[in-house]
DNA sequence: TATGAATGAGACTTCATTCAT
DNA sequence: TATGAATGAAGTCTCATTCAT
């Protein structure tokens, strides 16, 4: 009985920071997770709160405890994806793309392609939807267009013929070939277009 | 006949059955028109009836008249819009691709992508979520799987390597481009994709 | 069963403009003074857009058939109200105050206070709660300020010793009384209360 | 006593039950505080909880520690406040109110005005709830109704032709410029409305 | 054929309150 | 005594669809 008080009191004492720190970052690492796969695999408006915090399985309320608003929550989740997706091109920040730096790109691009899947389709759900789109605009433009900007002056290096129709030619590859993976990911030789893409564009010349 | 001679009092003309009809068709298409272009500017969920039918300068009780749902708009817009699209391949429909033929259907894609982005954007939505999707499905699946069969035929005969692979990175490229072309129509060298495309695929080998 | 059809044909009609005005006049007032009642008596936030829908024997959804937002209903109700409150103070608008017209505008107030208690009440509501009367405040303040400039001038042209301070003291008398009359209504004696004020203000000096 | 121990480890000099009282105490008060204020600007409703733990520098939990409820956190300011109000009205509780002791409650009255301008306008919102005043009623019915009974005597002791109307007169006077002030206290000449007030009722006859 | 008022389900969001620690 | 994560009810608002005319 004596042994019982001191226990409650001891526990009696609230969370340490570092603890709150530890649920909220969990919690909030579930919450993108459950979103992310919901937001990609019925679309945005499709999906409620309700449905997020199920799949969370945490409570409607909580959701707002860790996220402003549901759009606050897509854009985090699109926002960091991107960055993410993007952030092994051109690795060491020098603004000039190596051929090892592409290839690396590419092997890159497929991998997270097979690993974040819907990540991908979430992208391209949101590229096509202008009033969604609308909100990463700013946050996207910037980034690709110096993508598009190394990859110009790479396919010059290489002597290509017309390095802005090159560079414009190898991100629509890009794109579409990630396109249809995921809209059917069982049927599409990833590996062995992966193969003929490198060769294409980093082995060729 | 006495219900047709009272309607004939309060119209001395009256319309035929052909007049009706032909009236009939038009709003019916100026309602599809009108839908297509909101679907595709602003997404399927963010636009709602009323905006339609003021659109389309109706009211919102007529357009029920004339399609049963919002998504039985959505479904005829998305299937007859995709029978058009792809009813340029293999024209004379004897299941074999020949060289004018694949030229052919490149340079109508491409025309229709420049008439018709609205659509083509639409498409890219619809086929990025599989909640909706699912709609199409059935629809889509057995004119694509036919696509991808003449296609592979197609390379086999032109002497390809592997041309299952081919197949797929050639729907890929294409839709890829696309995919480009309708998110900033206006900075893609579309005339020049063409004929790069045509020079890669049809003049090649 | 002919005379049904041709009835029937003759009702399938839509409504004419004017029908539809009546019954939009009509409901709005309904709604109007449903809220109004409910946002006096139990105040605005402790008032559901149920509750009002409810009293004005309609739906939720179409109360915003009528009304933006619950705040622009309130917004209508309080300064339509205003207006028409402030409307008997110099009715002729040349910017004087006459004796009759003052006297007429104290009738009118002690009118309006037994008539429309529940605007009296609403209005006080709304001054004592800086986060609503925001909403309000621009449109109240001119048509404040210019009141009791007329009423300095009449003090003035009375021979009042302050007539600043006699203006000030006459606004707060007045809606002291009024105050004290919402409060509760059947302990007030708001007819010799009224006399004795215009008995001080109109006719002693 | 061996909890006692236990505790005693964790702090070598315990505080006093007296000190923790204080402490208690203090945290209340600090409470108390930032909700008037808080209700007072912002209204009771708008008013969360949260915005109070965090004004009180406390977390949200604690509250309920001090009190049961936001209700009753209303309560214990309204009431206490109305008490602190009349308490200076016949300050030796004899029932009768001498002409000093009114001049000494007129300018108590108007000192709180200026010193807790934020209650009154609490009190002025809370008397224009009815849904809200409920809870308080029982409480200032009995009050104000002996305040208004002694106002009638003294009026009557001082030869007013018409003693209950002069009180109820007095009363919303008084409440008036009350609500005048507190409603744009830079603008309102406090100080000389005092003493015109108490020129009339305490000098005059 | 045609209108737009009307409904009601369901979406997002807030917040008083509880509870494990 | 003290914390803040967690809940769930309730509120505002939207919109596909129905219906009287």
């Amino acid at each position: 009985m004596t042994e019982r008080s001191v226990l409650n009191l001891k526990n009696m004492v609230p969370r340490t920071e570092q603890q709150y720190e530890q649920i909220r970052e969990q919690k909030r690492d579930l919450i993108l997770q459950a979103a992310l796969e919901l937001f990609a695999d019925e679309g945005f408006h499709s999906t409620s709160i309700s449905k997020i915090a199920k799949s969370a399985g945490i409570s409607k309320g909580l959701m707002y405890n860790y996220f402003e608003s549901k759009e606050a929550l897509l854009k985090e989740i699109v926002i960091s994806g991107f960055i993410d997706l993007t952030g092994t091109f051109d690795p060491n920040h020098d603004g000039i793309l190596t051929t090892e730096e592409l290839e690396f790109f590419i092997n890159q691009t497929f991998e997270t392609l097979k690993s974040n899947t819907k990540y991908w389709k979430l992208y391209f759900a949101i590229m096509m939807q202008p009033s969604v789109l609308k909100m990463f605009e700013d946050d996207f433009a910037k980034i690709i267009r110096s993508i598009f900007e190394m990859l110009e002056e790479y396919f010059r290096k290489k002597g290509y013929e017309n390095p802005e129709l090159e560079s414009k030619l190898f991100g629509a590859i890009l794109d579409g070939l990630a396109f249809h993976y995921v809209t059917d990911p069982s049927n599409f030789p990833i590996e062995e277009v992966k193969k003929t893409l490198i060769n294409r564009y980093v082995r060729k010349h």
